[in-house]
DNA sequence: TTTGACTTTAACGTTAACTTCAATCTTAGT
DNA sequence: ACTAAGATTGAAGTTAACGTTAAAGTCAAA
């Protein structure tokens, strides 16, 4: 641990795959896919990253969590790397968004009302009504 | 188109499929994963279905828009078939629904941030902000 | 220098819920 | 009887986002 080497501006991938949280193997994958450029090698093959890399692997993560799939993510990279505006994308995910919400929202509530239809579970058992009630609504809409 | 069998009470896969909006491979893919009873077959070897199969696949239908994966509705199947409480998975599904709903809304909620840093697009080009803050973001936290 | 931990590649495996295919057979309508 | 439309099977393909494996080579520290 005499921090020279350590310190380089050098990561290995297993090095990096610690910094992110990302798994050596997933680095490698979206290297293939793009999403991260070929980076240097050591004379024995080894990738060498450097910082740079580091926030790129981190802008993934993040968008990844915001629900882009790694093609929309990619996309977005592109973006980055030609100087162009980004929101047009993100506006077009947001409502995305919206609209996943209000379905699970709908749901939400069905299931709510099907719960309701069997106020104190089955006693007796034996009379589940919530069966008849998820055929019944076929009727409603 | 005389009638008579066609008002047979048995339905071919095709007109079963009509019938439900499911393909006859998603059918049969369902008798696999035995959701569907194997039902009875022509002297051909036609599968033959009745009645019960309609409400049977519609119940299916509408347990997948519900969120339910194939194998909790073949769960869900087994309680109809014992006649036990359905309640209990119901609820737990329910609060599974509402968690992804919250992880949306904060997803959401994001979003409208990332959206709100670039108010009128980018004007001159080149400045997309969008990148920097998705990046700044990770320090909030 | 000698470990032992790490990295390399290609290729196959994984999950869910199907779809597509190919080659053959059945059925319904005329 | 003929024919087009529809059905049969098992097996393989699809999508996304990786994980796993094998066999070999490399690096860092003591």
């Amino acid at each position: 641990m005499n921090g020279r080497e350590n310190r380089s501006r050098h990561l290995s991938i297993g090095t990096l795959a610690k910094e992110t949280g990302v798994s050596a193997s997933a680095l490698r994958y979206y290297e293939r896919e793009n999403l991260l450029p070929p980076p240097q090698r050591s004379a024995g093959g080894y990738r060498k990253y450097d910082k740079n890399a580091v926030w790129r692997v981190r802008f993934i993560v993040r968008a990844k969590e915001l629900g882009f799939s790694l093609e929309e993510i990619a996309d977005l990279l592109k973006f980055s790397v030609n100087a162009e505006c980004a929101k047009a994308r993100v506006g077009q995910h947001l409502t995305e968004i919206e609209t996943r919400i209000a379905r699970l929202e709908s749901v939400r509530a069905r299931l709510s009302r099907l719960m309701a239809t069997c106020p104190r579970g089955c006693d007796p058992p034996g009379c589940c009504p919530i069966f008849s009630a998820m055929q019944a609504e076929e009727r409603e809409t």
